[in-house]
DNA sequence: CATGAATGAGGGTTCATTCAT
DNA sequence: AATGAATGAACCCTCATTCAT
């Protein structure tokens, strides 16, 4: 799994050859059928092992409460941590979710999104309603933006560069509450 | 052109084939070499064509000059305006540039994007240095969280929805320059 | 399909490969595909074919009318002519239909035989009214053996044997309609 | 080999995988191999089983004697009584057998199966010659025809329905000595 | 300008069989 | 007696591309 995963983050999903994993798995492509039912499987298994823990750990930031800008800012973190272990599955999603979801089979992973979405818009509207943020922006859009920001970094992020994962949500979380203007706003 | 770009766009460049490109213009599919070398001359036009539009544009705005902010602004819409006549190409560079940038023929993408992002941190710069913008941000970091944030909208954004590309732009560069919190800095 | 009927004939549908019909036919497996969907529906060409010269000859011998045992041994004939040209086809059903017939596609055959069925107890129901067959004889019964032993006989059958197929044809009828015993029933 | 011989006979030899073999029997399609030393191997040890018996059987109706006439008879009945506690190996015959054949292995089948028309034939020229059976009619065919006529009842043969063993064949009987028709012959 | 037949390499997958444990 | 991982060959099928017509 490890060693797809790698190389559908490399290459892509539809790129990587079945044979390509046997081979670095050091074994014959029809060995692999042992191990999973079919190339979708193994692609599932990534997918949704990376989903289940980012849901988990946004429920225990929810459960922890606090203001909306220190929700967001540990929703912020926990993406930017997950960067790491889940970079593959990552890569895989902002690379090739556009031809995974015609099948049904990944149904599921469009679902989680909107519960996330959800769970996100909530947080930036409560904080509209209490004054906090701006109201003159458009929360599920706003919502969009930092999702998309967030997740396309993996094609660049590198936890060994200059900023960790820690460094580099700081800076983003730094950005999106106020802005890269100095004055008064 | 137009149709390949769609169907690029759609379903993924490696998942359209030939033949449905060629099914779509109503010929056979062998049909098509007579106004294309291959299918990877095919997108290459489609994506050269994009980025040769948004340099010109790019130029265009630096050349009239102002301050940072100002260019900021302008190169924020000139993206978004360009999403929408450029949509397919957008989608294929967040799709499959992952794929297309292992054949040395897509170099000169690589090397474009470069220099537009001398381009645009160029302006980022000037503006820590002139005091309009923070400086403990970091210039090419942030560069890419706009960058990557414009282009991955490709993938909701819809001109026909409640807001057209010039809305979209005006809401991000908001957030982008004074963040979505109120209150003092 | 000629030369797919005769190696389906042969060895088989499951153990006939697409590569070695295509062998046969002097070209590259991928290339049967520009001529055919599937390997399922070269067979169903050849099975739809037979089963649609056999009905229409059937219902020939319906239109010409007569009394049960003229229509029944015409039926025979008809059975035993269809063989010769149609002997892949009748091969396939007599050794893969029990596989065949689990795909959806060949429903459609199954409802053809049930016609056919319908058709010749009726012929044996009316000889028994009539007064022209034995009536301590089951109908349906009969119906399947004659059908089974004519069909079987594909496996056997030497058109350029002692016994052509209107020879077998009459040798056949002779033993169905008076057995082989000789003296007083 | 219970569960294999109704694999075999509900799927077909070549569909019926040894995976199929081993869920059925609720154990690892590798440890099969203890048991049996190939595929081939149980399909054998099914199909030679069901000939043993039948010989043996053929052979004891000869052995009591009697005129041609009450010996078909018998052998008749033999065929039909073991068609259900070997319905699976007849099914395979029915087939699978144009498949199974290509194997040396299964040669002594088709010796086994010429023997029986040895006999079956003999007995067919002894009624010709006492004047008990027509001598209008061929020998061999004839012979084919009966025996076709009965295996490939396996098909369609329930011997819960209308009919059992013992009935049909005394129905197939009928119908082969005296024919369907009424009248003098 | 288009056809349509063919190529050839490679795709995901299946499956009887082996074998160390 | 059974496991479970692996083999290796083959299977059906796809697809970008070529080319004579």
């Amino acid at each position: 799994m490890r060693l797809a995963a790698e190389l559908f983050a490399e290459k892509g999903y539809q790129a990587t050859t079945v044979r390509n994993i046997a081979d670095e798995a050091g074994i014959l492509s029809g060995s692999l059928y042992h191990h999973f039912d079919s190339k979708e499987s193994i692609v599932d298994e990534i997918l949704s092992s990376f989903f289940d823990e980012l849901n988990a750990d946004n429920k225990a930031v929810l459960e922890r409460g606090g203001d909306p800008r220190t929700v967001l800012t540990e929703l912020v973190r926990n993406c930017f941590r997950t960067l790491v272990p889940h970079r593959a599955a990552v890569m895989v999603m902002q690379n090739d979710w556009n031809y995974l979801r015609q099948f049904d089979r990944f149904d599921y992973l469009a679902r989680a999104e909107e519960e996330t979405e959800r769970l996100w818009v909530g947080q930036i509207k409560r904080g509209q309603e209490t004054g906090l943020f701006r109201d003159d922006i458009d929360a599920r859009l706003t919502y969009r933006m930092i999702r998309d920001t967030i997740w396309v970094a993996v094609r660049w992020f590198q936890p060994a560069g200059p900023l960790d994962a820690e460094g580099v949500a700081d800076h983003y979380v730094a950005v999106l509450f106020d802005g890269i203007s100095t004055g008064p706003r």
